[in-house]
DNA sequence: TGCGCAGTTGACCTA
DNA sequence: ATAGGTCAACTGCGC
């Protein structure tokens, strides 16, 4: 339990009012189980404002952050079921808050912590800050700008573990100060944490104190300059943080690594800030750079003329006005944003599974073995319902299969089980804090205790629900160790560095040839694209028109619904890099950033390291196939069926290989196999197979433009005939290209490179890996340069990667083209979340 | 230092 | 149909 604080607290005497404690609300979206909650109440305060941060950071990129999105200034929007899950979420917290006090609420500033904070403490004359402690890279480096201001402000500042089965830092210190690479690894240095065992969980609070008096909370008088006189707005959050940490003594070489991170970024910072955001291409003409000030400090004066940024959505006409109505909100209550006011309202899933729950179960592929009918119809409309009082009764109902818990096995559950998932699916309430991880762990270790003691069958570690818990600790730990280099390839010191495809380009020195046609410099927000064919197997991969009907599956599932089975994102993962197309982990990790509900930067980073043999995992032959992989799971391709539904005619035998079907027999299925299907251009576009989008359509247009990948036009204005179909030809030969890979990658083991090495810094690892000679071949004036500009140079120390990349006409105008869409839609990307996927084996 | 073994979840072939 | 061995070879760890 929390306790520092409590010696300070209780040092006022009992007859002294307590102190004014500002309660913020980052990762922790529950009352069960909060540490840090249970900290704050302990001070017995006088007055406890609860406070969500409405950050732009947060909405315009995912806190993750550490990936490349983050250090580039990019920010990406969520997909539309991400953003329902986290208001869901708000909205509970606020409902129980209300429930034990009538006057307390969810209190929602519509600004970025760092930029408001200093007036927020000030107004409200807060004694304690208290917040869950967040060891994320980003989130460290906000929370120590923040702590700085508080502390000068003479606020006490009290952070408290509790995201964690065990304090990530605390792991990391008995690991020799050392990332977790092995799960051996985290198991002894967890076990060296107090008893070994996570902390029991604590009741939710019965009763809280009041918030300040309307007269004392409201903000309209805030006086804008104090907000402006802050270090920093958001966005140059990091340079500032930066600055004042320069003089800071500190302590651990990977902060000091971020920090000249930080000082090379701090130019592009400001500037890329401005239009970063918006994803929307629609969008991004309209902006300009007072729009983005306006993002972190809605100017008091004239909140309407601080043009909304209109953020619209094809075919929805919404625009995003979340930050445009001022600090309180349009109504001037802190009231949680809705949907409709982030421009995202589109049908979620959840609807469609509660709708639905009937139907689908008659189809789906999971025959429910161990549950009741009612357990499993309670269960599964839970499925992807935001909020704690929606997960605490998902993990009950779960636990009330005592025979699924105890005996689950992760490898074992099917990824093709779409209607009634194999897993718990209790991963976004993971993320979102909002059911706590001991909880979990707990609800799930009394079970198999009480099942080894009458010595019934349970599964082993680590594939049983607590080993899937510890992978998620594991992660966090090493990505605590590690810090923000752990989301990317390059300075990364954990990962193997492979010569991927589509490696990220790093912010900070100015990329030879980086002017844009108009002369403005190329915002240093790209990867860079180094193979056109590699930038259209990704783009092909993303939206789900490989031609490969089980990769397409799960991509389609994934953008439709925020989630897909742990060994689905597997045999995508593996696809994507290692096993297929040889492009970076980055690219996919960015895409399930922004497209999975319960991304964790760790877990995903991490993940995608594990699959793509970068780290964590070597064995580098063993590929998954996309055809006899799924068969295992489901032999009658059910799940391709579902969400590939140009397919659902084919017979069992080609529903993995339709191009391999007989023309006639494809005519006779409604569907035809043909070149790249409708293009790529159509499926980018479409907002999903079953009708419900993400809002993720507006790239599609400017993705591609016609030349943007080869090929991708050809189809364009392709008239379906009518009742048929179109499904694409494989985009390559799988087993050509798993050969290939495997060759790639045998290489780069016997190189032998990580990312921090000095030789993948330099540009030095071409010549190791015999590239040499392709370096003249760039020819464009503009772009050309030395092999230095094909590393990554410009590191002021090591691991700081920055490289600037060179492309000729052609590929940069494929860069500019794709990763505008690509960026716009990346959020991030674990592979899987371990501690999500809690499967259930329903088989 | 060297060796053998284990490692959350492959594919393929054979019996 | 399913179980088990083999493939070719990686890393980390303990002895």
């Amino acid at each position: 339990m929390p306790v520092e604080l409590k010696d300070r607290s209780s040092s006022s005497s009992p007859s002294s009012p307590g102190p004014r404690v500002l309660y913020w609300f980052r990762t922790d979206l529950r009352l069960d189980d909060s540490p840090a909650l249970t900290t704050a109440l302990s001070l017995n305060p006088s007055a406890l404002i609860p406070l969500w941060t409405w950050d732009p950071h947060y909405i315009y990129a995912s806190t993750s952050g550490q990936g490349l999105g983050q250090r580039l200034g990019q920010r990406q929007r969520g997909c539309v079921n991400r953003w329902a899950f986290l208001v869901a979420c708000m909205n509970d917290v606020s409902a129980s808050l209300t429930k034990l006090n009538p006057k307390q609420k969810l209190h929602v500033v519509r600004a970025a912590p760092a930029a408001i904070m200093d007036a927020l403490l000030r107004k409200w004359k807060i004694d304690v800050l208290v917040f869950e402690k967040d060891t994320d890279a980003y989130a460290r480096t906000r929370d120590a700008h923040v702590t700085r201001i508080a502390e000068g402000l003479g606020v006490k500042v009290v952070a408290v573990a509790g995201r964690t089965l065990f304090d990530s830092d605390d792991v990391v210190r008995h690991n020799g100060g050392k990332p977790t690479l092995t799960m051996a690894q985290l198991v002894k240095a967890a076990g060296k944490i107090g008893d070994g065992k996570p902390m029991r969980p604590l009741d939710a609070p019965t009763i809280l104190p009041d918030p300040l008096d309307w007269a004392e909370m409201n903000l309209d008088g805030l006086v804008l300059h104090e907000v402006n006189d802050a270090p920093s707005v958001s966005c140059d959050l990091k340079a500032a943080v930066d600055e004042n940490e320069n003089e800071t003594e500190h302590e651990t070489e990977h902060e000091t690594e971020h920090e000249n991170e930080n000082e090379s970024e701090k130019k592009t910072q400001t500037k890329t800030n401005v239009q970063a955001h918006p994803d929307m291409s629609t969008a991004r003409s309209g902006m300009d750079s007072n729009a983005a000030q306006h993002l972190d400090i809605p100017p008091k004066s004239s909140p309407l003329k601080a043009s909304p940024r209109s953020l619209s959505f094809p075919g929805m006409g919404l625009s995003d006005r979340q930050f445009s109505a001022g600090l309180m909100g349009p109504e001037g209550t802190f009231s949680i944003p809705t949907l409709e006011e982030m421009g995202v309202v589109g049908p979620q899933l959840h609807r469609d599974a509660d709708t639905d729950t009937d139907a689908t179960s008659t189809i789906s592929s999971g025959t429910g073995s161990g549950n009741g009918g009612n357990t499993t119809s309670t269960t599964q409309s839970l499925y992807r319902q935001g909020g704690e009082t929606a997960g605490l009764a998902l993990l009950a109902a779960h636990v009330t299969d005592e025979t699924y818990i105890a005996t689950f096995e992760k490898p074992a559950t099917a990824p093709t089980a779409f209607d009634r998932p194999a897993t718990t699916l209790l991963s976004p309430h993971m993320h979102f804090g909002s059911v706590s991880v001991r909880r979990f762990w707990w609800a799930v270790q009394d079970v198999l205790e009480r099942r080894r003691l009458a010595k019934q069958p349970v599964s082993p570690h680590p594939v049983n629900l607590p080993g899937q818990l510890l992978f998620r600790d594991m992660y966090f730990a090493a990505y605590a160790a590690v810090g923000a280099s752990f989301g990317q390839a390059v300075g990364n010191p954990v990962a193997r560095f492979v010569p991927w495809a589509l490696l990220s380009k790093y912010p900070g020195i100015p990329a030879t040839g980086s002017l844009r046609d108009d002369g403005e410099p190329e915002p240093e927000s790209r990867y860079m694209v180094d193979d056109p064919q590699a930038e259209e197997y990704f783009q092909r991969w993303k939206y789900g028109c490989t031609g490969f009907p089980w990769i397409d599956a799960l991509m389609r599932q994934l953008r439709q619904e925020g989630w897909i089975h742990h060994l689905g994102r597997h045999a995508v993962a593996c696809f994507l890099t290692r096993g297929g197309c040889y492009v970076s982990w980055e690219r996919g990790a960015e895409v399930f950033e922004e497209w999975l509900l319960d991304h964790e930067v760790a877990c995903n980073a991490g993940n995608w390291m594990w699959l793509s043999c970068s780290a964590f995992f070597s064995q580098f032959h063993r590929v998954y196939s996309p055809v006899s992989f799924p068969k295992k799971w489901d032999r009658r391709g059910e799940f391709v069926r579902r969400y590939v539904p140009e397919l659902a005619g084919f017979d069992d035998q080609f529903i993995y290989e339709p191009h391999k079907a007989p023309i006639a027999d494809q005519k006779r299925w409604g569907c035809l196999v043909k070149s790249d299907g409708y293009g790529l251009e159509h499926y980018a576009a479409s907002t999903s197979t079953t009708g419900y989008g993400t809002g993720n359509g507006a790239g599609a247009r400017a993705m591609m433009d016609s030349n943007s990948s080869g090929g991708a036009g050809s189809d364009k204005s392709h008239p379906t005939p009518p009742g048929q179909r179109l499904y694409p030809k494989p985009m390559f030969d799988f087993s050509q290209r798993r050969q290939f890979c495997l060759d790639k990658m045998k290489q780069a083991y016997e190189v032998g490179l990580y990312g921090d090495d000095e030789r993948v810094l330099s540009g030095e690892w071409r010549s190791l890996f015999g590239l040499e000679e392709q370096q003249g071949k760039e020819a464009d004036g503009k772009s050309v340069s030395s092999d230095a500009d094909l590393g990554f140079r410009g590191v002021k120390r090591q691991r700081s990667g920055v490289k600037s990349a060179l492309l000729d006409g052609k590929q940069r105008r494929l860069e500019t083209v794709g990763a505008d869409m690509v960026h716009e839609q990346h959020g991030s990307s674990q592979t899987d979340q371990s501690p999500g996927d809690q499967d259930q084996d329903r088989h």
